[in-house]
DNA sequence: CCCATAATTTGATATTGATCGAATTGATTT
DNA sequence: AAATCAATTCGATCAATATCAAATTATGGG
């Protein structure tokens, strides 16, 4: 993961709209959801969505398959988790002595805090 | 973290100069650098930077403390911390079976993974 | 082959965001 | 208190993003 990609996958879940439709479909499961059925349940029209769509998928974070005439849309859990490792990269592993040295990663940097 | 507040950092994220700061900041540690220093190093105008770092400031990822007539800019552990925890809530919490079972998050959503 | 359905692409508009020069606020030194 | 240094706030400009209506592509059924 670059900070090029990363840019572009916290930009994907920087919007309300991409959010809700993320965790939707991490909700969801492996199966995913159609996109005409991900856009009644965030109350966006189809080619509003299908940009949205298109940019979760840019960014590694879903993946879309076509079943018949619909298409759907699940989380792309690889490249969550590559997301989530960069973050931590640079939190936890590259200053282990702040986020609490163990590195067993109890939960994330919980640990011991020197913030607050 | 409410997803409007996570839509805020993930925000804050979403830009080069901006990643790269936090990056710079979390590795820098506690003590943090000055808002001239992080200027400097991410070769960015003092305005362009200052507000760049209240967005950080804003969202939760950065911190500030007046030295004299500087202002330190350290990262905001407990806020990035709290970031992390709102995604693994969705990929792991949410979805176990997902995710890998186990939940003793030996790598986060590593364990074993559907997709790919 | 024509019609209906599902989704995307295109084109246009309105809003948000990034950037920097100039002016301002806050703090230290002489 | 004047001068200086550090940082932010203001004002303006330019680029990027969100949104939707209309047109297009792709699939499946009569």
């Amino acid at each position: 993961m670059t900070p090029n990609s990363a840019v572009s996958a916290f930009s994907a879940l920087a919007q309300d709209t991409r959010l809700a439709v993320f965790r939707l479909l991490v909700k969801a499961g492996p199966s995913g959801l159609s996109a005409g059925d991900i856009a009644l349940s965030a109350g966006a029209t189809a080619p509003t969505m299908s940009h949205h769509l298109a940019i979760l998928e840019r960014a590694g974070l879903a993946r879309s398959t076509r079943f018949g005439r619909s298409i759907r849309y699940a989380a792309d859990y690889e490249g969550t988790r590559r997301l989530l490792a960069f973050l931590t990269d640079d939190c936890c592993q590259g200053r282990p002595e702040i986020c609490g040295s163990g590195l067993a990663a109890p939960a994330f940097c919980v640990a011991d805090d020197t913030a607050e």
